[in-house]
RNA sequence: GGGCGCUUAGCUCAGUUGGGAGAGCGCUUGCCUUACAAGCAAGAUGUCGGCGGUUCAAGCCCGUCAGCGCCCA
């Protein structure tokens, strides 16, 4: 056979580009013939931007799972897509007109959607190759995006059903004012954040002019649109106040006093001014008390014709100062003192949120909450980790009514149409609409507004597969397996699929929830464009591969903690893939002049049971951890295993057959060797995909192995009970101890690679290893670079040698001369203090009643096994350092 | 105000049913050993936040205090 020569070195560059679209030409994305399905639904990215670091750990993940599911035989589809993200991206778009000195309504509704359609498809087609980059095993042919063709048809098919229903309405409510947006926003998209601002004291003067009742505000320019002052009732301070009216400063307006519950006689003044349009508490008020509601602001957050002419047309901020200023003049201004509260800000432009006063479209959510949490309980949905159902039980027991209209452009319209003339309202499925409806005579206007982008995303894992139509993807692959996203959209998105998917298919839309951190940087931070500690992913796999990115992640995302990471971090995945591939290499070099041998024709020599039982238990672990999406367990199971058993070790090892002259040793230490390399790729896949498929590729043929075509679709390796060898486990932890102590006194005292030591190996009566000490003769020569070992039960001449102890063993090492009596021992006596403290230990656990009667049999068992061991380490250290002295 | 989480080696973090404290990075020492210096071999470092309790036994369970973070109102 010929050697496969691989480049010396690593270069992940080199090859992922072409494993890539080998995987798309091969099909091996869309689901295989058969098999039960496995099923994720990517969350869509918005169409806004590129990927962050945040999609990489989101979409290494879904692929890690992907691809586990796959080689385990599974029709495997992960339906990839995005999504139009409303106001994110029509504010990209308004911004990028405005550097262009135009503004939206200058251009008009078609050509500004239209323009935004050469975004967001520009941002998909980077999003796609972004995707691919990290090597994404999504079924491209059945990639969707939220606001095409089917999926809109959908949302329309929703939202008149649900008007049917009675669950959509429309009606005038006090809703969140993006100012920044220019668009109501829902509860949900209010972030409310800690702000220093003033608290402003302002004595009102009674229409009597029997004096002043005093009132405090965060917000003094919404007095412009006060309507009455409200006390509590039951507050004797401002009793005899109740009924009386006030007049209001700045304005010629008479407002009354009001007695309501509930107002908070602590807070400030203990009297508060209300302004129905602009607060919801005090909306609740006004409607209590039938107040006049006056509504001061513009869309756009200045002030309207509603307040006295020097104030129109100022923004809130600016008409803050100046009503101040005005007070003061005036006199009504008492003080004002430094105060610290929450104020909402829209969670997508950041600008301050007005309460505000507006007819807007709203989905009836508790019907729909029940049937979700009923779901839930029923366990038809589970997360990992558990305690996320708090927040998703918590959301759903507190639901409010969900504002789904928003005042853009960008985004599925709105199906009703009004006639002003007759009052008349219809709601449409059929699209387009009738001719009647169409604008013609101005008789009929459709609504102006578009949904919520989340009224289309909380359809996404059934509409991605034809929803309405009863199509054969839905029927054979939904509902869906798992989810995998991050926790900071749980109601958003979760919590509403699920609503969704009870609602209107009857099923939960996924059984498993895996709930990602996020991803920060190292000193905790959210990463953001504007902080610029944001790591690009494609950075990541220009530097490292996309290997290193994924598995390093997966490495890190332990469940429940946010990952802390920066970029040198990748190390870590990068160094094993150059460590796979390095020892990929040497085995791949030594394929020259040999012949590969059927498996069942090797008599396994112990070593090889040991790592072939090892690699078992690696799987079972790995199928354990993959089981309950602990990633990183998988991640760190499968790395130790190569790495420290197979290279380490095994590896090492082999070159005692390598090296030899022997051609059928050769040809047995190479076939094991491809063979363990072959299975731990497979193992290795779902990580380190590329250099994996690409190594597995270049594998000759390996007699009796379960090769296919390429790895991405190889079988999954399968935990065999009949690769158990615990005597051979057990054996060989003996030698590794052996030579570990003898490395371990070599590099304490500077012995040289060079010198060769001699050592005999006395093994106490009864020690079960004995025999395989002296079969192990060979590798342990090597591993220690000793010669003529001798293995003994008691060895004769120990004069001028140092003592190693093991447990039942001794190993007398002829150094005496290079060693340095002293440090030996100071070294042997500190190893004999640790030894004793354990021991003792050990004791005073077997000397309790307690202890023998309450543990369990395995328990005691272990801890008498312990005593034993560190007696023989104790008496065996006492008694050479007393032959040191 | 309600809820959730965190505090373990210099740094970032694992530690699944309670039973001799771990990883990666960093650090120290020695090695360019015919796969890999992105490597090999060896080594050092912990009052597991404080206090109290349960238990034969607590990093893990309970209580409490302190500090930090997130979500909801």
């Amino acid at each position: 056979m010929q050697a496969v020569e691989l480049a010396k070195s690593f270069d992940p560059n080199e090859f992922e580009d072409r494993i890539y679209e080998m995987w798309q030409t091969g099909g091996y994305f869309s689901p295989r013939e058969g098999g039960e399905p496995f099923v994720v639904v990517i969350p869509p990215p918005n169409v806004t931007g590129v990927l962050h670091l945040g999609h990489g750990l989101n979409n290494s993940l879904q692929d890690l799972v992907v691809r586990y599911q796959r080689m385990r035989g599974k029709s495997t589809l992960w339906v990839p897509g995005t999504d139009h993200a409303g106001i994110a991206t029509q504010s990209v778009v308004e911004r990028m007109l405005a550097d262009e000195g135009v503004a939206r309504e200058q251009i008009g509704r078609d050509a500004f959607i239209e323009r935004t359609w050469q975004v967001a498809n520009d941002h998909r087609k980077t999003i796609v190759k972004q995707l691919k980059k990290i090597g994404s095993s999504c079924d491209w042919s059945r990639e969707r995006f939220t606001l095409d063709d089917g999926l809109s048809a959908a949302v329309r098919d929703v939202f008149v059903s649900l008007y049917e229903e009675g669950l959509v309405y429309r009606g005038l409510y006090m809703v969140n004012w993006s100012v920044g947006a220019q668009s109501a926003v829902s509860d949900d998209e209010v972030e409310f954040k800690e702000v220093t601002g003033r608290l402003t004291h302002i004595d009102y003067p009674l229409d009597d002019g029997s004096g002043a009742i005093r009132v405090a505000t965060t917000r003094p320019e919404t007095m412009l649109g006060d309507t009455a002052v409200a006390v509590h009732p039951d507050d004797e301070r401002y009793r005899s106040y109740v009924g009386k009216s006030v007049r209001l400063p700045l304005t010629d307006r008479v407002i009354p006093i009001i007695a309501d519950e509930y107002v908070d006689r602590e807070f400030g003044t203990g009297a508060v001014k209300i302004t129905p349009a602009h607060d919801p508490n005090d909306y609740e008020i006004g409607k209590r008390h039938d107040l006049q509601i006056i509504n001061i602001l513009n869309k756009d957050g200045t002030l309207n014709a509603n307040v006295p002419e020097p104030y129109q047309g100022l923004t809130t901020a600016v008409a803050r100062k100046r009503v101040v200023a005005d007070l003061k003049t005036c006199g009504a201004f008492v003080r004002d003192e430094e105060h610290v509260h929450q104020v909402g800000h829209c969670y997508r432009t950041g600008v301050a949120i007005e309460p505000y006063l507006s007819e807007q479209w709203f989905v009836r959510m508790k019907p729909l909450a029940d049937e979700a949490l009923s779901a839930w309980q029923s366990g038809d949905v589970i997360f990992y980790p558990r305690r996320w159902e708090n927040t998703y039980r918590n959301w759903l027991e507190g639901i409010r009514d969900w504002c789904i209209s928003r005042q853009l452009w960008w985004g599925h319209r709105i199906p009703v149409w009004y006639n002003d003339a007759t009052g008349e309202v219809r709601c449409l499925r059929e699209d387009p609409a009738p001719e009647e409806l169409v604008e013609n005579g101005g008789q009929w206007r459709q609504d102006p507004d578009v949904l919520d982008t989340w009224f289309s995303s909380w359809l996404w894992p059934f509409t991605v597969m034809g929803w309405p139509e009863q199509t054969e993807d839905l029927a054979k692959y939904y509902p869906t397996s798992a989810l995998v996203t991050a926790y900071d959209i749980i109601f958003f998105w979760v919590a509403r699929m699920i609503m969704a998917g009870m609602h209107f298919t009857g099923k939960s839309p996924f059984r498993d929830v895996y709930i990602t951190s996020l991803v920060r940087d190292i000193q905790g931070r959210k990463m953001s464009k504007s902080l610029g500690n944001g790591i690009d992913p494609l950075e990541i796999v220009q530097e490292y591969g996309a290997d290193a990115l994924k598995f390093t992640l997966a490495f890190m995302a332990a469940q429940g903690q946010d990952v802390l990471i920066d970029k040198g971090s990748f190390g870590l995945g990068s160094r094993f893939g150059n460590k796979i591939w390095n020892a990929a290499r040497y085995l791949l070099m030594n394929l020259a002049g040999r012949t590969l041998l059927p498996l069942s024709s090797i008599d396994l020599a112990p070593i090889d049971q040991w790592i072939f039982h090892r690699l078992n238990e690696t799987v079972k672990g790995v199928d354990a951890a993959m089981a309950a999406y602990r990633f990183n367990d998988a991640a760190q199971l499968s790395y130790e295993f190569f790495w420290n058993d197979f290279c380490d070790w095994y590896i090492e090892a082999s070159k005692l057959g390598l090296y030899s002259d022997d051609d059928s040793r050769k040809d047995r230490a190479v076939t094991l060797l491809v063979r363990i390399l072959e299975e731990s790729l497979r193992l290795l896949h779902p990580f380190m995909s590329f250099i994996t498929e690409e190594i597995y590729q270049k594998l000759p043929d390996i007699p009796e192995a379960d090769r296919a075509e390429a790895i991405i679709v190889a079988p999954y390796p399968a935990a065999d009970p009949s690769r158990e060898a615990l005597d051979a486990a057990v054996a060989f932890a003996a030698v590794q101890e052996l030579i570990r102590l003898v490395r371990t006194l070599r590099s304490e005292f500077t012995i040289p690679p060079s010198q060769r030591v001699r050592f005999v190996v006395e093994c106490e009566p009864g020690f079960a290893h004995t025999d395989f000490f002296a079969g192990q003769r060979e590798l342990i020569e090597m591993l220690t670079t000793a010669e003529r070992t001798e293995y003994a039960t008691a060895a004769s001449d120990t004069a001028g040698s140092v003592t190693l102890v093991g447990n039942g063993f001794r190993v007398f090492v002829f150094v005496r001369d290079a060693i340095d009596a002293d440090a030996e021992i100071a070294k042997i006596e500190k190893n004999l203090a640790k030894t004793e403290a354990l021991l003792a230990q050990a004791e005073r656990k077997l000397g309790n009643a307690g202890f023998l009667s309450n543990a369990s049999q395995e328990v005691v068992a272990k801890e008498r096994a312990k005593r034993d061991e560190f007696a023989g380490v104790v008496s065996k250290l006492r008694e050479y350092l007393a032959r040191l002295r």
